[in-house]
DNA sequence: CGAGGTAGAGACAGACTGGTCTTACTCGTT
DNA sequence: AACGAGTAAGACCAGTCTGTCTCTACCTCG
């Protein structure tokens, strides 16, 4: 039932590749898919285009990921290292001082986020909704969005925070919320959303 | 610039044509393309499949729309009026005793809508993010999200409140928040976003 | 040297896409 | 009866999609 990426190259193997200097194919399909996946869904982006753009060969494509979707999650895993880890709970958790600063801090880098021109949403978002929730990339998308709630529901227990599941899943309504307004053009989302979220935290304190 | 549908052909002639009993083809064009678009999105159904369906001829179908773009942008604006007016904004003001109580009542609609198994997201946000925001698509879906936006705004005058246009951005937000959460699964979504709403009430109260 | 594995390049298959066009038929109106 | 508008059916086009295949070149290890 868990959409667990285990089944295509690890980022571990894929760091490691790219470490000897050799840029090994599958660091560059990763990256190339990383860079067009992001910003434009999985459906627009075809088989085609990833190999040109990488350099790679047909089969050596083939070789390494079985199928177009076995790149989406490893893209997926990918997304969840970088962006989810290290662009926003690493960043929150160090623009703040305590938890519910760690906490409110999300929507401040949220704010710089949405600012950037080159902006692409929640790719975790964008591929549920596009693939539907029962698709496996879907599915695999709503475990990745599930991982970003624990990382809320972990601030808010170092929080000492009350409910603090029920506490994760407001939270994220507000951050989902504020990512599709952000798209819409509301440069101040974050603000609005980081508002709400205060009232959250208050009506959450034991 | 505004994407208004005044291009295709309107739901008043669909409608008229309907009760004439004849059940015309662009009256059955319609009723497909908003139950093929509503359920699995844009990219995921063709023009082959909308006709066959509709048990009309291809040069039938492009007859009367020049193009398949032109059929989505119809069917926005079927879904504004049939999806946006009568069942969410005119549902939730029937639900309601005071437009407070009714701004509210949009969540207890939301409730419902998220059990029922064929809930199908909100087409608005599902094109706006399948197609961007550069998108013709895209810009329509904007737009239409603006008007919801202005019926909670318009409520949020009736009700009195303060800075009503912060107000309605702020509470679609917690609208959209939850439509994404209800499609990851969380059939609670429309109560912690009511709850959150409530205190948005509270802070904009003169 | 020579074998095996990996690589790039690209032809190819089969299905699908949006869109054009032709043909034949059925109506309603005059 | 004759006409014209609208329609169904479907061939067809050029292009796209994912995925398989062959061929050749290279590189490394024994």
């Amino acid at each position: 039932m868990s959409s667990g990426p285990e089944s295509v190259p690890s980022l571990v193997e894929t760091q490691v590749g790219a470490a000897t200097g050799h840029a090994d194919a599958v660091g560059r399909i990763l990256a190339v898919a990383y860079e067009l996946f992001s910003r434009r869904g999985v459906r627009d982006v075809g088989v085609n285009e990833l190999i040109e753009r990488s350099g790679v060969a047909k089969a050596t494509f083939y070789r390494h990921f079985p199928s177009k979707d076995a790149l989406v999650l490893a893209f997926l895993e990918q997304r969840d290292q970088q962006w989810t880890v290290n662009a926003i709970v690493s960043e929150a958790r160090r623009r703040g001082n305590t938890p519910a600063e760690q906490l409110l801090a999300i929507f401040d880098v949220f704010g710089d986020w949405f600012l950037r021109e080159d902006f692409e949403a929640c790719s975790f978002i964008n591929i549920l909704l596009e693939m539907g929730p029962a698709h496996p990339l879907g599915q695999a998308s709503i475990d990745y969005l599930a991982r970003i709630r624990g990382h809320v529901q972990g601030l808010a227990e170092e929080a000492g925070l009350a409910r603090t599941e029920d506490f994760a899943r407001s939270w994220h309504i507000l951050m989902k919320g504020s990512i599709v307004s952000a798209t819409e053009g509301d440069m101040q989302a974050a603000k609005r959303a980081q508002q709400m979220a205060a009232w959250l935290i208050e009506h959450h304190r034991n």
